[in-house]
DNA sequence: AAATATATACGAAGCGCTTCGTATTTGCAA
DNA sequence: TTGCAAATACGAAGCGCTTCGTATATATTT
C-alpha cells in the first residue's frame, strides 16, 4: 500500500473528480481554476508545465497509483485506488506521526477549531450514535 | 508559522514530554524505547546517530522551532511552540491537502475506521454538544 | 510531401530532509 | 600538563519529490 505524495494527490483528485483522463486533460484541469465543491484547491501561482504533469503521471503508473491505457496515442489514465481508501491510508500515517496514533485526539483537535456548522456537527453526532449502537450490540 | 517535518516532530515530542533537554538527552530518549502513553512511537530499527540529532536540532533552532540556552557547554533546548498549537498547524495543512479543507470529512473518515472506544466516543459527543450550545448562544 | 503540432520518453538539475564524517573546542582526569 | 571524553560546528552526500529541457515518434494540416 503506497501513499501518494502531495503532487500525486493533486493529480488523483482530478482523476477522481473527472474520470479517466489524458495527461493533457489533467494538466489543463490542474492549471484551470475550477474549484469543484469537494476539492477546494487553490490554483497554482505558476502554471504547471505539461511535461511536469506527464512525468509525474508516469511515475505514478510505475508506482501503481494509476493505471494507463496505452491503446491510443494519448494514453488514458485512471486512479488505481479510490478516494476513500487513499484518504484512509493518509489519515493513518498522519494520525501516527502527529497524534501518536490516537484518532480521538485528532478528532478532538479538529472539532476544537470551531468552524464546523451546526449541520456538520449533527452529522458527526449521528455517526457517533450509530457507532455506539454497534458497540452495544457487538 | 513554520511546520515541523517528521524528524523534527519526533524531537518536539520528546521535548514536550520531558521538558528542556540537551541534545544528548534527546538522542538517548529517541533511541531508548520508552513509549510514553501519549507518545506511542515505535523505536527506530537503527539507532539515530548523535550528530544527526544535533544537526537536526541546530536546524530547528535556526528555523525557530526550538529555543536554546547556550550558557553552559551542553546547550539546553526547549520547544518554541506548544503541542496543541503545533498539532493545529499540521492538522490545517493535512485537512487542506487530503480533504480539500473539510474538517468534517476528516472527522467522519477518522471515526469511520471503528477503533474508537465507547469512552472516546462519549468524550467526542460531549465536545460536540458543548459546541452546539455555544453555537446556539452565539 | 513537407511543415507543423502534439504525444511520450528520458535524463538531469534543484530543493528540502536526513544522515553522517570530520574538525574543533571544551572540560575532566591521570 | 598531557591525554581522553564529550560537546558543538560544519560540509557534504544520499534520497525522494518536483520540475524542466530535449529528443523522438506520431498525427494533422497545408
Amino acid at each position: 500500500m503506497l501513499s501518494p505524495t502531495d503532487g500525486e494527490l493533486s493529480i488523483l483528485r482530478v482523476l477522481w473528480d473527472a474520470g479517466p483522463l489524458t495527461v493533457r486533460e489533467v494538466n489543463d484541469r490542474l492549471n484551470r481554476r475550477l474549484r469543484n465543491k469537494q476539492t477546494a484547491e487553490a490554483p497554482p501561482d505558476k502554471p504547471i508545465g505539461y511535461t511536469t504533469t506527464l512525468k509525474l503521471m508516469q511515475v505514478m503508473a510505475d508506482k501503481g497509483l494509476v493505471h494507463r491505457d496505452t491503446s491510443s496515442r494519448s494514453h488514458v489514465y485512471t486512479a488505481a485506488a479510490g478516494r476513500e481508501r487513499t484518504q484512509q491510508g493518509l489519515l493513518r500515517r498522519f494520525v501516527q506521526s502527529t497524534f501518536g496514533g490516537s484518532r480521538t485526539q485528532l478528532v478532538l483537535r479538529a472539532l476544537g477549531e470551531g468552524d464546523a456548522s451546526a449541520a456538520e456537527l449533527a452529522e458527526i453526532k449521528r455517526l457517533i450514535e450509530k457507532l455506539e449502537n454497534e458497540d452495544r450490540h457487538a
